[in-house]
DNA sequence: CCGGGGATTATCT
DNA sequence: GATAATCCCCGGC
């Protein structure tokens, strides 16, 4: 098991980094209880010129701040009030690119996933969408702008690369307001997880173009 | 299986 | 005051 190296993250090509960051693992470290699990599904957003980034045109505001970070920096912030989402920030300082981590498949620490959603039983829902990851893992606001040098969250290699026939091309989810951006091929996920998110619609079967990005 | 709509609040205009 | 990188439940097939 290898923590990733800043230089992993420290790239120009985001999309490129969101479809390399699949298979990694997440590890967190909350109050000393430890929860895994394995990137499944990841969405690029492309600084200043992609409509659907939080940076588009420029834009710098207190929320987004993180994204203009160094490589390695944590970006969370809640969307519709009551969600958590987690965003890898890449690229050189000042450049706003960032990864969201969309899905995960849940490895060590069930148990208390399941306690920190407030769910009985395993299912696919438990890390299955960028809200409920964050809330399984232990991920809150109080995380935002860290380094994903620190040991409390961080991600990891254990050796394990995908093949490209298991990885999926998409658009993103959510990101209808965004005109003709809405529809850049951005999102990638592990065909047949069932813990990758969206709806059967949006996860027709294709797979990733071998030379894209 | 699928689509519609309500929840709930930080953030920006 | 409106919107949002979502989720869950409900009703209708």
């Amino acid at each position: 098991m290898k923590k990733l190296p800043i230089g992993f993250y420290k790239r120009e090509n985001v999309v490129l980094i969101a479809k390399e960051i699949l298979g990694k693992i997440v590890i967190t470290t909350i109050n000393g209880i430890i929860t895994s699990g394995r990137i499944v599904e990841t969405e690029a957003y492309a600084a200043r010129a992609d409509k659907a980034s939080h940076a588009y045109g420029g834009r710098r505001t207190n929320r987004n701040e993180p994204m203009y970070a160094e490589a390695g920096t944590k970006y969370v912030y809640i969307c519709y009030g009551m969600h958590t989402m987690l965003n890898v920030v890449t690229n050189n300082i000042d450049v706003p690119d960032a990864i969201l981590i969309r899905a995960l498949h849940p490895l060590v620490g069930v148990d208390e996933m399941l306690q920190r959603t407030g769910k009985r039983t395993l299912d696919n829902t438990l890390t299955k969408g960028p809200g409920n990851l964050a809330k399984a893992m232990g991920i809150t606001k109080a995380h935002n702008g860290l380094s994903f040098k620190n040991n409390s969250i961080s991600i990891f290699s254990d050796g394990f690369v995908l093949p490209h026939s298991q990885i999926i091309n998409s658009p993103r989810i959510g990101v209808a307001g965004a005109g003709e951006d809405a529809l850049l091929p951005y999102r990638f996920y592990v065909k047949g997880d069932t813990f990758v998110s969206g709806s059967k619609k949006s996860n027709k079967e294709g797979i990733a173009d071998e030379s894209f990005p």
